[in-house]
DNA sequence: GCGACAG
DNA sequence: ATCTTGTCGC
């Protein structure tokens, strides 16, 4: 589709152009499987790690975790992550022998100043329905949701269109922040990470992929060769 | 110029 | 993201 290497400015223009391909409505088609992503980052160098991890979207029950390593040389860059992680998600990605439904980044998707957030950008690139939720806000304005499990607000854009949702996936604690990747409503999106939601504030597929992903690194030293 | 700023 | 122990609250 094109490169990953290339200036903080190209990336800019080059998210500009590929908003225009995101399609933020529609549901997963037989959402029985669901995806959850995570990198770790080395403690010394800036090696990083990434982790897939499939679950049966009924039960949530483990199917599938594939995982790759390599430098991260782009920077991290608020607005531009997908340069950063993305090339060793797409990497772990193509290892799957299992292909999910429907994919969770820890991220955020169209909730993002050109609209084109990581979950946004994965699923232009692969064509996969994809969501964002991400734990922080990075662009939008919203109002503190209920404090129940299950309420949410809207989060709008400066020019007032509804990018995402402020979602509570547990009593009394910290919202998530959910929003459109690609082929995915913001309701049907937030449908979705409820369902993925237990005992935790993140869903579990995100959640155990930031645990096992944090596991590989500790155990992995080297680089995926390729 | 100043503040904001996913992971 | 990562560096880090105990601790307050449900």
């Amino acid at each position: 589709m094109h490169s990953w290497e290339m200036s903080v400015r190209d990336a800019v223009t080059l998210q500009k152009e590929l908003s225009g391909r995101v399609v933020a409505s529609g549901r997963p088609e037989a959402p029985d499987l669901v995806a959850g992503v995570d990198i770790a980052v080395s403690k010394q160098d800036s090696m990083g790690f990434c982790g897939v991890l499939v679950f049966r979207y009924s039960t949530l029950s483990l199917v599938e975790e594939r995982y790759a390593s390599g430098p991260l040389v782009f920077p991290y860059v608020p607005g531009l992550l997908s340069f950063r992680e993305g090339p060793l998600f797409l990497q772990a990605y193509a290892k799957l022998e299992t292909k999910p439904h429907v994919i969770l980044f820890d991220g955020q998707g169209i909730a993002h100043p050109r609209r084109f957030g990581i979950a946004s950008h994965m699923g232009v690139y692969l064509g996969v329905p994809t969501i964002g939720c991400a734990k922080s806000r990075l662009y939008g304005e919203y109002r503190e949701p209920g404090r129940e499990r299950g309420s949410w607000s809207m989060i709008n854009a400066p020019d007032g269109s509804r990018i995402g949702a402020a979602l509570r996936t547990r009593t009394n604690v910290k919202p998530v922040f959910v929003s459109p990747g690609h082929m995915v409503g913001l309701e049907e999106a937030v449908a979705i990470v409820m369902h993925c939601t237990g005992a935790f504030r993140v869903p579990v597929p995100t959640r155990m992929a930031h645990i096992r992903t944090g596991e590989y690194r500790d155990r992995e030293p080297g680089r995926t060769p390729r």
